[in-house]
DNA sequence: GTAGGATCGTTCGAAATTGAACCAGCCGAA
DNA sequence: TTCGGCTGGTTCAATTTCGAACGATCCTAC
């Protein structure tokens, strides 16, 4: 039995070949994005994230978990980044009145300012990495499939802990 | 000025709402498949990504370097992981008789045979987190940005350095 | 009220990734 | 031939991530 036939038992050619470069062209952004804010802004892709969502926020601030949620990380990474951009001071905690046990991340003055740096430079990547290649029906379509892919991943991930019980 | 004022200067609302929905898909996708790798196949994305690239190569080995393209990690990244796999007996390393420096990996029976038990539950994940929300023109329309973004991406990785010197 | 269970955030140890430094072997040009 | 630069792989310290365990707080049902 040759490597082929090994193979194309498992691998359905041509559909996987999309999923292969899927991943790879994923990776290949993320790392360019990644040097890019490290080399001219001095903070990774996730911190950049993190001050993204703040910006994006009522008051520029938002919860712990709200933010482990909305970037995509465990929860401990996020006390880790947080933690990271308070002691460059473009972030800080705050009590929660309202609740006790919550936390409060909030862009500081320099925070803004450092994201008004690096924002335009970034966005300005991803269009000629990302967006420039999409014209507008293709964006639509795209989402379109964004979303489905959003909703199987949610269905899943709800789905598959119940399955245990 | 308001948080809306502020993010309106550098975000585009729309057209941006895509790749932010687009990572956000991308993560989620990625730790699904990490998880389901890990709780019924003890091997990571990563891993299992080697794992299959050698099993598509021919005699089913590879050079390191190759490798590291290949998966897009740092060449220190490959070692590790080859040196867990090569612990798990998955796969072996070989010296290089034309090249001197060069290393070749290879997987092992036991390396097939965690692969093809591995695939196929992973495979039908993909399938239904991913490939069976498109069609075939979807497919079509969506290989072909791919490829164009992977162009951009090595275009933009050959230029960049270039632009320095 | 008050117990039981869920949620919030942190801490901890283990694993993974990175980039720089490094050694060896290759190769092309003088 | 040999010298310089390039490539292939590893090592090392530093950074980041994860999951499990934990204490504290909230909330709902009794």
């Amino acid at each position: 039995m040759g490597a082929g036939d090994f193979e194309s038992r498992w691998l359905a050619p041509d559909v996987n070949a999309v999923w292969a470069r899927f991943l790879n062209v994923t990776h290949r952004l993320e790392h360019q994005i990644d040097r890019r804010l490290q080399d001219h802004h001095g903070i990774t892709h996730t911190q950049y994230e993190i001050l993204v969502r703040l910006a994006d926020s009522d008051d520029r601030a938002m919860r712990m978990s709200d933010l482990a949620d909305s970037i995509v990380t465990a929860k401990s990474a996020v006390t880790y980044q947080v933690n990271r951009l308070s002691e460059m001071g473009l972030a800080e905690r705050y009590k929660c009145d309202r609740d006790n046990r919550g936390i409060w991340v909030k862009l500081t003055a320099a925070g803004i300012e450092r994201l008004e740096q690096a924002a335009p430079c970034i966005l300005s990547l991803v269009r000629e990495l990302f967006l420039d290649a999409i014209n507008c029906d293709q964006a639509a379509e795209l989402d379109k499939l964004l979303e489905i892919w959003s909703s199987n991943l949610d269905r899943s991930a709800t789905e598959r802990p119940a399955e245990t019980a």
